[in-house]
RNA sequence: GGUCCCUUCGUCUAAUGGUUAGGACACCGCCCUUUCACGGCGGCAAUACGAGUUCGAAUCUCGUAGGGAUCACCA
């Protein structure tokens, strides 16, 4: 059966290059009819807060992605020393006791004179006294993988044929000074342990992915599928870390953005599919496709968010949506929904509509000689829904106009805006006191 | 700096040596509508640059430029 998992670090609020990668990975294995677990790579302690654990689960909760699974790394850790001590029989990974300013150092000498900054392996030198010697002072040892400097090869799911040589990259730390493990190997053991079979993430992981096979293979075990997805860009084509790091679902969430909206832009930008609005989110895990995603990196941008939005609204029924309107100190009618849900981006406009038709704005008076006419053929008693009609009919013949020359004063007077709802039942709405108020209020 | 990856309309992409370089979104126009919008129809618009291979290149090769990623005792 097909597994997948979605391993973010609680160390911050799910930011929408996180999400679009748990979405890939959620949408693949619900295609297949597979298993979604959502594993909480809490091996940082430092770093890693309960309360971001808690908002990512919200988060996933709030779009619809439930995990078919939860683990947590923080209560693996035995795992990983065992992972450690058939590597060291192995003598694939070796102890190390340079310290972290010494290796920094290295590093920028490295730098600077022109030479990539890899571990140069010294700690391989060291001998078995030597490292007793060190231990009898107190040091203790962080450790390293023994990587074979070979190319290593894979069929990427997105990328295709792929290769790293492997002398371009540092033998990697699995196990920090103190003990605690690091995600290069933590990752690889759960990986084995609960049978993942595909992982699918950014391509950022590219490098660390070609090290892990290794790991893999150490392990005696063999690789998952690989998929490396290229990373989101913001419009103007700049990387993840500058801006769209700092979107967060929340983010979106507090703006007003459905999650149908954003589940449909993200599931499809980047891919040969069209980018269209889906109610359901069984629609677009029926017609999910990996191979559908190309190697270039897709733009994320807002305004394609808010179109989603919009089209959204406009198929929502007042029972989809009242929930989510009770949030508002004013309430909100079904007629008041059908009538705007077609001319709103985002639920924080219902306010503005909502003052239009029952509170107070700035009407606009662009036509004071015709608004005088409205005002005197305005149509006596109640208003019901022919009002509009009647009254804008006795208007013509008064004043010979028609379509937009008729409709434009009344509507920028009447709403304060020259585009908006039907007139017919937003007057209807308004009722004869407040059109009253808004022709006279000038 | 080393390594890896990417570059087709504004945007997402299709076209795996022969297409008038196709579609979707956006935009513009027309129709519908006595107004906004929806909808229908139509239009604008692209192979980063330079060489090479070939009868023929968006496609293969090399170079140039631009962009991204990575090179942590983070994940």
């Amino acid at each position: 059966m097909t597994k997948v998992r979605f391993a973010p670090s609680p160390t911050g609020y799910l930011h929408i290059g996180n999400f679009r990668t748990a979405l890939i990975n959620f949408l693949f294995a619900k295609n297949k009819n597979g298993h979604f677990m959502l594993r909480i790579d809490d091996t940082d302690d430092e770093r890693s807060l309960k309360k971001y654990e808690d908002a990512i689960k919200e988060d996933l909760s709030w779009v619809g992605i439930n995990w078919d699974s939860l683990e947590k790394q923080s209560s693996r850790l035995s795992y990983y020393d065992q992972a450690l001590q058939k590597l060291l029989d192995k003598k694939r990974a070796y102890p190390c006791f340079e310290t972290a300013e010494e290796l920094s150092l290295k590093r920028k000498k490295q730098l600077s004179s022109g030479k990539p900054p890899i571990y140069d392996r010294s700690a391989l030198n060291l001998s078995d006294s030597d490292i007793a010697d060190l231990k009898a002072k107190g040091r203790s040892p962080h450790y390293r993988f023994l990587l074979d400097h070979k190319d290593v090869n894979w069929n990427d799911l997105v990328k295709g044929t792929s290769q790293y040589n492997m002398s371009n990259l540092s033998d990697p730390v699995i196990i920090r000074e103190d003990g605690r493990v690091i995600y290069t190997l933590a990752s690889v053991v759960d990986d084995i342990d609960f049978e993942v079979t595909d992982i699918l993430r950014g391509e950022d992981h590219m490098t660390n992915s070609a090290a892990q096979i290794q790991l893999f293979e150490a392990l005696e075990s063999s690789p998952p599928n690989l998929g490396h997805l290229s990373l989101l860009t913001d419009i103007s084509g700049a990387g993840l870390s500058k801006r769209l790091g700092s979107i967060s679902l929340r983010d979106l969430k507090d703006e007003g953005f459905q999650p149908m909206a954003i589940s449909s832009l993200l599931s499809k930008v980047g891919s040969s599919d069209a980018i269209e609005i889906f109610r359901d989110i069984n629609q677009i895990i029926s017609d999910f496709d990996i191979s559908k995603f190309g190697k270039s990196k897709p733009k994320f941008d807002k305004n394609e968010l808010r179109g989603l939005n919009s089209k959204l609204f406009k198929m929502l029924d007042f029972s989809d949506i009242s929930n989510q309107l009770k949030k508002f100190n004013f309430k909100i009618s079904s007629d008041f929904w059908e009538l705007v849900k077609g001319n709103i981006e985002n639920l924080e406009e219902l306010e503005l509509w909502w003052n239009i038709i029952y509170g107070n704005i700035e009407p606009k008076y662009n036509d004071e000689n015709f608004l005088n006419t409205a005002l005197e053929t305005l149509p006596e008693g109640n208003f019901d829904k022919n009002t509009w009609t009647n009254w804008t009919s006795i208007l013509m013949e008064e004043t010979g106009r028609k379509g937009k020359e008729l409709y434009n004063p009344l509507r920028m007077c009447l709403t304060g805006q020259n585009k908006g709802p039907e007139m017919a039942t937003l007057v209807f709405l308004m009722g004869r006191g407040k059109v009253l108020e808004r022709l006279t209020n000038k």
